[in-house]
DNA sequence: AGCACGCCGACT
DNA sequence: GTCGGCGTGCTC
């Protein structure tokens, strides 16, 4: 018998498989992590096993042995195995990268391994009952045994230490004895979760509707994916925790996606108390040790339904039937680091394979994913209301021109000062919302315009109250702030631009008795912050949380009546074909934090462009209607869903270097797209002219870059693998080149 | 990635 | 004459 293996080596030179003979002492099965010889003096290398065969084309003596199995269960699956062969294809990644997805980082380079702990029970033949009778002068090792004979299984030595201090002693002379023996234990490191005594809740019609289609959807290959379009507060939890107890009760298993920094004990709470120690629990802030164990705890079939962030898409469950991607708009599904996959994509290859069905949940689902639901290739399932007969919340638009034509030229608006004194006064919670840290976006000189740009990048320096200084947010440089202009020297140095800072002090000059918190990646330094701000947020220790996008997200806060969004057009206008969609999600996001439980919510949008067609959407929160129009200009653009779009960003310290590079790099990739398409496909594609990146300097280094668009026709395949092809052979024509599929920011 | 093979300059 | 520079090529 021989085996195909992958080697564990990041190179591309051995990214293919090496065949092995199989010695008749090993029982290597697909999937093995094993050692084998590899390369000139036969060291060890690590490997996995991706096929058996019992012929083949080399010369079998030539071939060299398996040389041992590491762990004694197959650590992969077939069905991982088929995955990571898609990933190589579809992402051009080396396969070793691809099959590292699937196992923990601990199980490769051999380090941490199971925990153990010391047990002890009554030696087999030992009548205990006789024991304890004849240990009359040795009451504690009566205790002991009592204790394991009434346990009547092995118990940890330390678990026997908390019931009966001083059993140590105890414990080691009836060891000596003969009457106990002493034996290891498997435990499994366990992250906790808190009970919220959550329980099912009766479903709305439409709500059971949804959980119809899902099931209907498992059994449909060709109707396999549901997008579930919930407004904010409409109960998508519910749903899902519905049609996963019906994935279970089949006898399969379901895995379940949320962004990372909604991945708190409360969301992972609800879940236990449904399902209790049936789930297994997948993210960055696990331990080592902890990660290990759920994900042995998933591969050896101890768990049934898989909760995680975006890496959690590849938990090794055997009878996948069912994947949820909650909030599957949000841009940390896609990895931004090799093998550069989007988890939602490879949901939908695992469900092709497993069949089942995939889920894609969200109050403000991607474009493109509706495109595909409207054209049929989703399953569309709508919840256009909240629960309990909630209104959404009430969204007023503020035309902050208006306000500065008034005299007022801070920073809140008078209808939101007053929306503030009465919610405050009622006793009840508000948030506001800016998208940027810091105190200032820029500082800028009043007599001669010279704005204050960072040394090393092409951006303008944020001012730092608290810090009183100035900070670059790409290469993180701090500067004083001069007192006088650097560059004609008069004392009119300026701050302009609203952060969080600000926020927090104007708030605090209109409202001086209110607590408030602050929540931006300044607050967020420290392990632990997150919680501990949200807690306390929740627990009604401020009665103002004021943060950037990260206080948008899927925050359940009952007591918040009012959210204010500062500057709701702040991200509108970004170099980015996705910033309109991507203001419309945040803004509805953000809004749908107000009112989510018995008392009414109410929004306020601050805007210098209240006319702009995605305020409107937004004032209206009305999807459809953004969708309809949004469409529109993509594919007027030729934007996605209507072309692949590809992005490739050069950087070196040279500028010559690096705009010759990206003009050469882009004429020679034209002319291999033009060749590989041919006559027919000439118009597939749209190279935009090599150009200068928005951010054209990061930390020294300059940036150029060149955006490509594929149209989808039926050569799309073969364009995208020419792209590919071209950019491995490519890739060193300067310091730094990237090439970015769907790029999720554009800077 | 690692390691050997390989063909040209200054050293006991 | 040889020790060693790191360019090229291979690893079942």
């Amino acid at each position: 018998m021989y085996a195909q293996i992958v080697v564990d080596i990041n190179h591309a030179a051995v990214d293919r498989f090496f065949t092995y003979r199989i010695p008749d002492a090993l029982p290597v099965r697909v999937g093995h992590h094993v050692f084998v010889p590899f390369g000139q003096g036969d060291r060890l290398k690590e490997g996995f096993v991706v096929a058996l065969s019992d012929s083949t084309d080399l010369n079998p003596s030539l071939l060299k042995d398996v040389a041992r199995i590491i762990e004694p269960y197959p650590v992969l699956l077939e069905e991982q195995i088929r995955l990571a062969r898609w990933m190589h294809t579809a992402y051009h990644c080396l396969f070793i990268d691809a099959l590292a997805c699937m196992i923990p980082a601990q199980l490769r380079g051999q380090r941490v391994r199971e925990k153990k702990i010391r047990t002890v029970s009554i030696a087999p033949g030992v009548n205990a009952e006789e024991q304890i009778a004849l240990l009359q002068r040795a009451p504690v090792q009566q205790t002991v045994l009592r204790i394991l004979l009434n346990a009547g299984a092995e118990v940890p030595k330390s678990d026997i230490g908390k019931l009966l201090p001083g059993a140590s002693a105890a414990i080691t002379a009836l060891l000596k004895k003969g009457i106990l023996t002493e034996s290891d234990m498997q435990v499994f490191r366990k992250p906790s979760s808190p009970n919220l005594h959550d329980v099912p809740h009766a479903l709305t019609e439409r709500q059971q509707a949804a959980v119809d289609t899902i099931e209907a959807a498992r059994h449909d290959p060709e109707h396999n994916t549901v997008l579930l379009h919930g407004v904010t507060g409409s109960g998508k939890t519910e749903v899902y925790l519905h049609a996963i107890r019906a994935c279970i009760d089949a006898d399969k298993q379901a895995i379940v996606l949320v962004p990372e920094i909604s991945l708190t004990p409360q969301t992972v709470g609800r879940f236990s108390d449904r399902f209790g120690d049936r789930i297994a629990v997948l993210h960055s802030r696990l331990s080592v040790g902890e990660r290990f164990d759920e994900w042995r705890r998933i591969r050896l079939g101890m768990a049934d339904i898989v909760i995680g962030a975006r890496s959690a898409v590849f938990a090794p469950v055997e009878r996948l039937g069912l994947v949820i991607i909650d909030e599957e708009h949000e841009s940390s599904y896609q990895s931004e680091k090799s093998p550069r996959y989007s988890a939602i994509d490879v949901a939908a290859q695992r469900i092709r394979e497993t069949g089942g069905a995939l889920v894609l949940g969200s109050a403000t689902p991607q474009l493109v994913s509706y495109y595909r639901a409207l054209s049929g290739r989703y399953v569309l399932c709508s919840l256009p209301e909240r629960v309990a007969g909630r209104p959404l919340p009430d969204v007023e638009v503020v035309n902050m021109r208006d306000e500065l034509l008034l005299g007022n030229n801070g920073i809140f608006s008078d209808r939101l000062v007053e929306l503030l004194s009465t919610t405050l006064a009622k006793g009840q919670q508000a948030m506001l919302f800016i998208n940027r840290r810091g105190y200032s976006t820029f500082v800028s000189c009043r007599s001669c315009g010279y704005v204050l740009k960072c040394d090393n990048c092409d951006i303008s320096m944020t001012y730092h109250k608290s810090e009183s200084r100035t900070r670059c947010h790409y290469c993180g440089m701090v500067k004083p702030l001069p007192e006088k202009c650097p560059n004609c020297g008069k004392p009119f140095m300026k701050q302009f631009g609203i952060g969080t800072e600000q926020v927090e002090e104007a708030l605090h000059k209109l409202f001086p008795s209110v607590r408030s918190l602050r929540m931006d990646t300044d607050t967020m330094r420290t392990k632990g912050s997150y919680e501990r701000i949200l807690s306390a947020f929740a627990a009604g220790q401020a009665q103002v949380l004021i943060g950037t996008q990260m206080i948008a997200k899927g925050h359940d806060f009952p007591n918040v009546t009012l959210v204010g969004v500062v500057a709701a057009d702040t991200t509108l206008n970004l170099p980015d074909y996705r910033s309109p969609e991507r203001t419309f999600q945040l803004l509805t996001q953000v809004a749908g934090r107000a009112g989510r439980d018995e008392m009414p919510g109410k929004v306020v949008l601050q805007t210098y462009t209240p006319q702009h067609p995605i305020i409107r959407f937004a004032r209206e929160q009305n999807y459809p209607a953004f969708y309809q129009y949004e469409i529109m200009e993509r594919r007027k653009m030729l934007y996605p869903p209507f072309s692949l779009f590809l992005r490739v960003v050069f950087a070196d310290r040279n500028e010559e270097q690096v705009a010759d590079a990206c003009i050469a790099y882009s004429k020679a990739l034209e002319a291999e797209l033009r060749n590989a398409l041919g006559p027919d496909g000439q118009n597939d594609i749209l190279l935009l002219v090599a150009a200068e990146a928005p951010i054209a300097r990061i930390s020294g280094y300059v940036r150029y870059q060149l955006l490509i668009k594929l149209l989808r026709t039926r050569r799309l395949p073969s364009a995208v693998r020419t792209v590919y092809d071209f950019h491995s052979a490519h890739s060193d024509v300067c310091a730094e080149v990237q090439l970015e599929l769907n790029p999720q920011d554009m800077y």
